[in-house]
DNA sequence: CGGCTTTGACCTGCGC
DNA sequence: GCGCAGGTCAAAGCCG
């Protein structure tokens, strides 16, 4: 035995520097230290022969022990017979104390396992009643394709659907349940909130934020993801600042409420680039347009619309075209709907929600990086947190504040305007063939097929997402209205970046193939829409990708880590509805799916081999695209749908 | 007449 | 402090 004959070196002329290893050994099996010291203070006592012989629990400690406090054999003759009694009383203690301090371990571990069961019991609670609601809205209000189109193959698809909404929640569910919810799983983060279903995996994130000052304020329309519990922590001097600016700005407006419930400095806003020569695209919501500035660097006006869905309802949104290409409608949206939004503003909503997301997922998550998304400090002062899954290209640009960007972008005024610095994540809808000449550099690099164009802010971190698939030269853009002639802005079609979502290879055949479907026809058979969903949502990394985004709106939860793994992003993109498209004529719709036009079935020339499957309503995706208009005005105003100065350059 | 747009003025923040 | 730019207000006008 090996400690025992070292037991016997020991030495009391050794006994303060194994005093320091008894502690250390002490401190290492985590009980009773002063116990320890009081007993090895005795100089007389042979302690450390305790933990020599206690490696029968602990071995490999002791061992190390051992090594340390070896004693040269001359001190033999110090051991006398009469301690070696007290030795082995100390040591059978020293056994006992290990033996609780496993047991100690050991009721530590239950106690975790038991959390742990409550937990899962709670997520499973939390999902439960998730999914009721969502039945509920499926039947009424929520855009739930699995209930309103698919005779056949709803039943499996709707278990797998990803159906993102934007500014809304499950509005059935109260909100004491729902704040009961959030309660209990802890991701109650005041704003942000993700509703997961077991069956529809329908995920609800709120774009924006609301700061409520007050408990009443806090409604469940408010939960948006940029709040979550370190962005609380980390911006509460901030929230407070700016909060009494927007109290400030809507002192005449009888809104204040709702605009103090907002912080615009975590708030995130969207901007959707779609190719619409109608005035405004038509995303669902009532609009009345409130001013109009021309903005510097943009010949173009901006219009800036305040939801009148609600009276109070504090969203806003600007519409501006595009400086080098005025086929682009620029709309950006900021703040969360404090109301049950339409229908057909659920698809919208939809795209802008999962932007959003990403966008507050790169921001909080720059420091933090992922084997998926890579954060790369380019030459210039911008910082791109990029990701390339498979063609499926991530940028969140975050620029420093106040730093002026040496690149300039004619429409960056839409992201650069704000003065409250609001992060903004830009959604191109917008067609791709070629890549600018103009394009950065340093974007160029990290979205490889998809040079950005659109990537100006130098105030907010922006955040922008190109949808276009990568198309050949040849390739026939995507028009956002039917009857726009496409060609007209072929030669202007560039790529925008930096967050691109893109495919490629076969891949990108099959999504452009149903991009350009759905350009020129109202439908998509439903195997294309599975296929190109499929190729995208099918990468892992788009897994990670997406986990990542959950991640940072939910902050901290514990369910957070749940409730993305019950994604199933395999499945086609949120089905979200067979919306008629907007009444007016002169909007580009938002419906994912517009019912087919007469013109669209004459415009149907690039069908692909999937072009005659039976058309299912409900298959859509994050595709937008406008009805048909022949003017292209700037302004939105019931005159300006045909007489704006803009409607005269295009006519 | 109600709702909406237009548009000049005003406010605020930021940079110099 | 001043100027600039973005954002908003609100009176006036228009439209259905």
């Amino acid at each position: 035995m090996e400690n025992k004959n070292k037991a016997e070196y020991y030495s009391p002329d050794d006994e303060d520097r194994d005093i320091d290893d008894q502690e250390n050994i002490v401190h290492q099996f985590g009980k009773g230290r002063k116990e320890r010291e009081d007993d090895i203070s005795k100089p007389s006592s042979p302690h450390h022969k305790d933990y020599m012989n206690i490696d029968n629990i602990e071995e490999g400690a002791v061992n190390v022990m051992v090594k340390r406090e070896r004693s040269p054999p001359e001190h033999n003759s110090m051991a006398s017979s009469s301690t070696h009694k007290e030795q082995d009383d100390q040591l059978a203690s020293a056994k006992d104390e290990m033996r609780e301090v496993m047991e100690e371990n050991q009721r530590l571990r239950m106690h975790l396992d038991r959390m742990m069961k409550e937990y899962r019991n709670l997520q499973n609670q939390f999902h439960d009643i998730v999914q009721k609601e969502t039945d509920q809205k499926s039947s009424s209000t929520t855009v739930n394709t699995s209930t309103t189109h698919h005779d056949h193959e709803s039943d499996q698809e709707a278990d797998q659907l990803v159906s993102l909404s934007l500014g809304r929640t499950t509005s059935d569910m109260k909100k004491d349940d729902l704040s009961k919810i959030l309660k209990k799983d802890k991701v109650h983060d005041d704003e942000g909130v993700i509703i997961i279903s077991n069956n529809n995996k329908s995920l609800d994130l709120g774009l924006d934020c609301k700061f409520e000052t007050t408990p009443t304020e806090c409604s469940p329309v408010n939960y948006s993801p940029e709040n979550s519990l370190d962005d609380i922590q980390a911006n509460k001097d901030e929230n407070e600042e700016t909060s009494n600016k927007n109290l400030k700005t809507m002192r005449n407006n009888g809104d204040g409420d709702d605009v103090s419930q907002q912080n615009p400095t975590k708030r995130a806003r969207v901007s959707v680039r779609v190719r619409c020569d109608a005035p405004t695209m038509n995303d669902g919501c009532q609009w009345r347009k409130y001013g109009q500035k021309i903005a510097k660097g943009n010949p173009c006006p901006r219009a800036y619309y305040r939801c009148t869905v609600a009276p109070n309802c504090p969203v806003r949104k600007q519409v501006q075209r595009c400086a080098e290409d005025m086929s682009i409608l620029i709309t950006t949206y900021e703040g969360t709907h404090n109301h049950t939004l339409p229908l057909s503003a659920t698809a919208m909503a939809s795209t802008t929600s999962a932007a959003a997301s990403m966008l507050l997922s790169g921001s909080s998550n720059s420091s933090d990086p992922n084997p998926q998304v890579t954060a790369t400090t380019t030459t210039t002062p911008t910082t791109t947190t990029s990701a390339n899954i498979n063609g499926l290209n991530f940028y969140l640009s975050d620029t420093s504040k106040h730093h002026k960007s040496p690149y300039y972008f004619p429409n960056s005024s839409i992201s650069a305007s704000a003065p409250n610095s609001l992060p903004t994540i830009t959604l191109d809808l917008t067609s791709t063939s070629s890549s600018s000449p103009s394009s950065l550099s340093h974007l160029n690099r990290m979205t490889q097929n998809f040079p950005p164009r659109y990537n100006y802010n130098n105030n907010n971190s922006t955040t922008n997402l190109n949808f276009s698939s990568v198309l050949e030269s040849n390739s026939l853009p995507i028009s956002w209205t039917n009857n726009y002639p496409n060609q007209t802005y072929n030669k202007n079609n560039q790529n925008f970046g930096p967050l691109t979502f893109s495919s490629r290879s076969s891949q990108d055949n099959i999504f452009q193939s149903y991009l350009q479907k759905n350009t020129t026809q109202s439908s998509l058979p439903p195997d294309t829409i599975a296929a190109a969903t499929k190729a995208i949502t099918s990468d892992p990394n788009f897994h990670s990708a997406l986990a990542a985004a959950l991640t940072s709106i939910i902050g901290n939860s514990p369910i957070e880590n749940k409730s993305v793994h019950n994604l199933n992003v395999t499945q086609p993109f949120p089905i979200l509805s067979s919306l008629p498209s907007s009444s007016n004529p002169n909007k580009c719709s938002s419906s994912l799916l517009n019912k087919p036009t007469s013109s669209a079935s004459a415009n149907n020339n690039n069908n692909n081999n999937n072009s005659n499957s039976t058309q299912q309503p409900g298959n859509n995706s994050m595709v937008f695209f406008g009805q048909s208009s022949s003017s292209l005005p700037f302004s939105t105003s019931n005159k300006g749908k045909s007489t704006s100065p803009s409607d005269s350059k295009f006519d």
